[in-house]
RNA sequence: GGCCCCAUGGUCAAGUGGUUAAGACAUCGCCCUUUCAAGGCGGUAACACGGGUUCGACUCCCGUUGGGGCCA
């Protein structure tokens, strides 16, 4: 293990989204790849329930897109506890310390007079900070305060003058005006530590040696640095990397749709998929023409300078697009594991069926893998295999089931079909191409009716490996049934195009 | 409102003073083909704007505009 030890600490207001996911993402990158540590710490102010059970769902969601962390919940370590609602006494022992050393003082100002002296400051045209009022309280006015019952919060006293300086990895020197940040509030009154302050003592005491987190700390980051220097302690490097804005360049909020890794998991994407994708979201790896890369590349690859400093838009399309490309190069057997999940769940088949009919659903799979974009695809166009359909696509309707003399034709194939014993697909094949040439007309000329008889839709896999999934008491119970259905001139249409 | 960050095709993104301005997704066309995909080949498409600096700016500086963030 080197020094190296990394954190991401979210706040567990909801879920793990897809920015966060990324912060995450880099964060434990930067550990792997330097041979350090990384740290989860939960930002609860309070543990309520809510709290805890989102903290729980974000560490699900870390756990499945594999980003396991070496010290926090649930793993331990030696510098916790790693939920900061298990630490107030720590931050209110430091803001003790902070406050004999002269560094911080007690204001008594209530929110009535803040304000007021905001909005004074406002129509005087003056900078709107805190003006330091309490700042030299003499004991006799802190007598009279604490007599009347005020609780005081606990602020820094900031340099008045000067620059402080952010040295940042992506971002190089950042540099704000002190003048322009008034003493600000350490502790609030009601005895909780504020994010700068909290995030500060814990950072420094969980020997965090990078802060890799999300560009909106940025404006944040010379308060905390006038708290390290307040305690004299050595701050950790900073990078911060931007943000991922919602397609139309806002925030990315409820309404843009799928955003939590969650939501994403439920939609049928892939973690490798997600992964890879969010990882190039900022991230350029060294051959930026080979994007497709497995969590052990990008473990080898990583460099946090070669993080972008411009927010980026997601895409879905090319998160599916590259989810549509592990579909078909993972393990057969995991995929069915996990399009078995996703059918259950949509009722396509029972739990107990999956161990019984593994073998075929694998060959399910491995038909439709080619073609499916994502698991929830998966199942849609799978549907075929489990239930006789009952209405057929339009188009294809109008396209094959025109002609009068298809359900002669369809008979045909029955009739040819029937005398197959070795109902596999190369044997289908060969028959139906004799077949055809018999009839006089072109392969596809039976091929394409067959595909709509027994899927009710014009597009999928191979017609002959269909055939073989079915198996034969299907595939004929179909096409007998398509060609009733066209010879009544009965045939239900679908209303969504297959 | 003050401060800070950001700005290359529709999206991601390479580029680091002199390039025919990569690559990926998307899109369009062709090939392959029983359909749909996948795959192969090819095409369309970008340096926000205005000033400087320089022999020469996508690249450096300033401003404008736009987007985002923090504080209030």
């Amino acid at each position: 293990m080197s020094g190296v030890r990394v954190r991401f600490a979210p706040s567990p207001t909801g879920y793990l989204h897809i920015g966060g996911a990324r912060t995450a993402l880099f964060n434990w990158l930067f550990a792997r790849r330097t041979g350090g540590t990384f740290v989860l710490r939960v930002e609860d102010t309070d543990a309520d329930r809510t709290i805890t059970d989102s903290a729980e769902r974000m560490m699900e969601s870390f756990r499945w897109l594999g980003l396991t962390w070496d010290e926090g919940p649930g793993v331990g370590g030696g510098f916790g506890p790693y939920f900061q609602s298990q630490r107030r006494d720590i931050y209110a022992k430091y803001a003790g310390v902070l406050l004999e050393r002269g560094e911080a003082y007690r204001c008594y100002c209530t929110p009535e007079e803040l304000k007021a002296a905001r909005e004074e400051a406002k129509r005087s045209g003056r900078f709107v900070g805190y003006n330091g009022r309490c700042r030299h309280l003499s004991e006799e006015q802190i007598r009279a305060f604490e007599a009347e019952g005020r609780k005081p919060a606990l602020r820094l006293k900031t340099p008045l003058t000067g620059t402080t300086v952010v040295k940042d990895i992506i971002h190089g020197d950042v540099s704000f005006n002190n003048e322009e940040i008034s003493d600000f509030v350490i502790m609030k009154s009601d005895g909780y530590p504020t994010y700068n302050f909290a995030c500060v003592v814990d950072d420094h005491l969980m020997g965090i040696t990078h802060v890799i987190r999300a560009d909106e700390h940025l404006s944040n980051t010379p308060k905390q640095l006038m708290i390290y220097r307040a305690f004299g302690w050595t701050p950790p490097e900073f990078a911060h990397v931007p943000m991922i804005l919602a397609p139309d360049r806002s925030k990315l909020s409820k309404r843009h749709g799928a955003q939590s890794v969650e939501e994403f998991r439920d939609a049928g994407y892939l973690p490798e998929a997600i992964v890879n994708y969010i990882a190039l979201l900022g991230w350029t790896p060294p051959d930026p023409s080979r994007e497709i890369l497995s969590l052990e590349e990008m473990v080898r690859q990583f460099d946090l300078n070669k993080v972008s400093a411009t927010p980026a838009v997601y895409d879905v399309t090319k998160l599916t697009w590259m989810n549509g490309y592990y579909m078909r190069t993972i393990d057969l057997d995991r995929l069915t594991g996990l399009y078995a999940d996703f059918a259950v769940r949509s009722s396509l088949l029972q739990r107990y069926e999956v161990r019984e009919r593994w073998e075929w659903l694998k060959k399910v799979v491995s038909a439709l893998r080619e073609r499916a974009r994502t698991l929830t695809e998966m199942v849609e166009a799978s549907v075929y295999f489990f239930r006789d359909p009952q209405e057929f696509d339009p188009a294809g309707v109008k396209k094959y089931f025109q002609d009068r003399n298809i359900a002669n034709l369809l008979r045909k194939c029955v009739d040819t079909l029937k005398l197959v014993d070795n109902f596999d697909a190369a044997t289908l094949e060969v028959r139906y191409r004799e077949l055809a040439e018999r009839e006089g007309v072109k392969a596809s000329a039976l091929i394409h009716p067959t595909r709509l008889a027994i899927t009710g839709r014009t597009a999928g896999p191979g017609l002959f490996e269909i055939m073989e999934i079915l198996g034969k008491d299907a595939v004929l119970r179909r096409m007998a049934k398509a060609a009733d259905l066209i010879e009544s001139d009965a045939i239900p249409l679908s209303s969504t195009a297959s």
